[in-house]
RNA sequence: GCUCCCGUAGCUCAGUUGGAUAGAGCAUUGGACUACGAAUCCAAGGGUCGGGCGUUCGAAUCGCUCCGGGAGCGCCA
């Protein structure tokens, strides 16, 4: 990794600077004022206004000064009324695009910013015994994608799946399975779902039903024996469970944790509360005794019957994953509904004087609506992942017998694919924005897709494989079509996608700039069915040809080096 | 009721943190396979950026306000 790798940066870098020094200004007033241009314009642009007052000077006129005076070789420089616009030559821009991604390989994009800084992951964290919706999918698939990021900026990654597997929650099954349970079924997480939700049903009716959960929860933390011998094999079914569904999504984490970890630590961390902030009672329950904004409910540490809740769990989790990893930023990729939750948490460490809490992050992300279900039940990740892998079979077995493709394990493309969708339809949203569930969306192959990246990453490699290879040296100062600079742009793009992406905590970031790039390649490749000139496979030894191979090879790297980061696999063909 | 988030094409969403004529996909209509594989590409129609007021050279983006939707608001996680 060469330190100016980033092609697109150096530019602007190199324009930033030079519009400084024309201007005399400092160099930071000029970096916030540019931008990537529309395409009609250039690549970057410059808007004179800012300097209008300090110059005494009217914008235009100002434009055509500067445009006068910066000289940045690659670059040309036009004025267009109030605008400096800058427009990158063919050379040496496209020789610095393919030689870098090609020295990075499917490197391309990474960084090493991050290099000596740690950062602590806690994603996925479902509950157990708890329905394992489809929306889990959503911390999951972010979690890992950010995972691969921070991995791709130079930090170290301690990745944890914090289960869900203590409180009161148990007690309702354990409760329920008396009820509901059918002992011929015990390991099946499905019929512990079912009994969780019939007893969640029953309590929300009942008091008295979810007072015998309580004091079920309240047994386990008293090390009653039995009633830790019924969790213990509950939480070893979901785990399997889980297992099955991570591996399928290439899924590893670090650390596999829970709550349950931390039940001998709740008196030390309340004691040091009680040292640091302040404790009292409130009806019967421990709270932490600090200011609250009117209508804001306390932080609570303990149940009127002595129980914990997992506002002190996690304030227990936070202390030690801070012993443990030394981390310099703490990500938690939870549903956005927990957000007064994690300000709450967050605060309480600040007041406890634990620094570390300025550099934890809520990575918060947006409900799944329209849940409507088939059945009239939840609808179960494996469900969706299922149903877009038999989808995804129908069209591979189409496209095998029309001799489009050739393959000798269809069902495992199909997965592929299938995962492809269901994960890419995930990440190419920003993260916040609320998610409508539509099964034929989910499982679209059609449009911007991740089917849509995949193939375009298979017809690279076909060209390729047709062409003999990427050859060891091309001339890229032929790449002039504007097809081919169109290709060039999106793939230099990917750096910053990436830096931006750990800087906003963002994976849609990347998502967008391969959908460029997937996109552009397209045009690129069908045009060569009406001009059989803009072929990349043009007879013979042409240098053109070599050239062409050159740039269908950087895409093929560029969009698996971006697919890999988000965790959505590149088969080689479809 | 209070706090926070959201409202952009018929639908699902982008919009470079205040810059030039607001963009994609789906759907609709028309076109391109004897072709480097059509899970692709091209073209067309479709917009008072929820409404109003304001801030300034300049607003989808910032502020205020109204309308509409969502989430959270003590012993669940």
């Amino acid at each position: 990794m060469t330190p100016h790798a980033d092609v697109f940066q150096d530019y602007r870098n190199q324009f930033i600077a030079a519009l400084a020094a024309a201007a005399d200004v400092p160099r930071e007033d000029i970096a916030r004022e540019v931008k990537t241009a529309d395409p009609a314009h250039g690549d970057l642009q410059f808007p004179a206004f800012s300097l209008a007052k300090k110059l005494r000077k009217a914008p235009p006129a100002i434009a055509a000064d500067l445009a006068a005076k910066v000289q940045v070789p690659g670059l040309d420089v036009i004025p267009a009324g109030p605008y400096v616009n800058a427009r990158f030559a063919v050379m040496p821009f496209s020789a610095r695009v393919v030689d870098a991604v090609r020295a990075a390989g499917t490197a391309w994009g990474h960084n090493a910013e991050g290099q000596g800084r740690t950062v602590v992951i806690d994603y996925s964290s479902p509950n157990i015994a708890k329905p394992i919706a489809f929306h889990h999918i959503r911390s999951t698939v972010i979690g890992h994608a950010l995972a691969n990021l921070y991995r791709a900026g130079g930090w170290r990654v301690e990745g944890i799946n914090y289960l869900g597997d203590w409180g009161k929650q148990f007690g309702l099954v354990a409760v329920g399975y008396g009820d509901f349970g059918d002992p011929a079924r015990r390991g099946e997480m499905a019929h512990l779902v079912e009994v969780y939700v019939k007893a969640n049903k029953k309590a929300e009716a009942d008091p008295a039903y979810d007072e015998k959960a309580r004091a079920f929860f309240k047994r386990m933390e008293e090390g009653d024996g039995e009633a830790l011998k019924l969790w213990r094999e509950f939480r070893e079914t979901s785990v399997e469970q889980f297992g099955k569904v991570y591996a399928r999504l290439g899924i590893r984490f670090e650390h596999m944790e829970g709550e349950s970890f931390y039940q001998d630590r709740m008196d030390a961390v309340i004691e040091e509360i009680r040292r640091t902030v302040g404790v009292r009672e409130s009806d019967g329950a421990l709270i932490v005794d600090m200011p609250y904004a009117e209508n804001e409910p306390p932080v609570l540490l303990k149940k009127n019957d002595g129980s914990t809740l997992y506002a002190t769990r996690d304030l227990a989790a936070a202390m030690d994953r801070h012993a443990r990893f030394h981390f310099d930023r703490a990500l938690y990729v939870v549903a956005t509904d927990q957000a007064l939750h994690f300000r709450q948490f967050f605060t309480v460490l600040k007041r406890m004087g634990k620094p570390f809490a300025e550099n934890m992050v809520h990575v918060n992300f947006g409900r799944v609506h329209g849940m409507s279900t088939r059945a009239g039940q939840v609808v179960l990740l494996t469900d969706v992942l299922d149903e877009a892998r038999a989808r995804a079979l129908e069209k591979v077995r189409e496209n095998a017998k029309a001799g489009r493709i050739h393959t000798d394990n269809p069902e495992e493309l199909a997965e592929q694919v299938g995962l492809g969708a269901v994960v890419f339809g995930d990440l190419k949203n920003k993260r916040t924005s609320d998610y409508e569930f539509d099964w034929e969306q989910v499982l679209s192959f059609e449009g911007h897709t991740g089917a849509y990246l995949q193939y375009t990453h298979a017809r690279a490699c076909s060209i390729l494989r047709k062409g003999g290879g990427a050859p060891a040296s091309a001339d890229a100062a032929l790449l002039v079509l504007p097809e081919e600079q169109a290709v060039l742009r999106a793939l230099a793009a990917l750096p910053g996608a990436v830096r931006q992406g750990i800087e906003d905590n963002e994976p849609s970031h990347v998502a967008r700039v391969l959908l460029e790039v997937a996109a552009a390649f397209s045009r690129y490749f069908t045009a060569g069915n009406q001009d059989a000139t803009k072929r990349v496979l043009l007879d013979g030894n042409d240098p053109l040809r070599h050239a062409r191979l050159m740039l269908t090879d950087a895409v093929r790297l560029t969009l698996r080096s971006g697919l890999a980061v988000l965790g959505v696999p590149a088969p080689e063909y479809m």
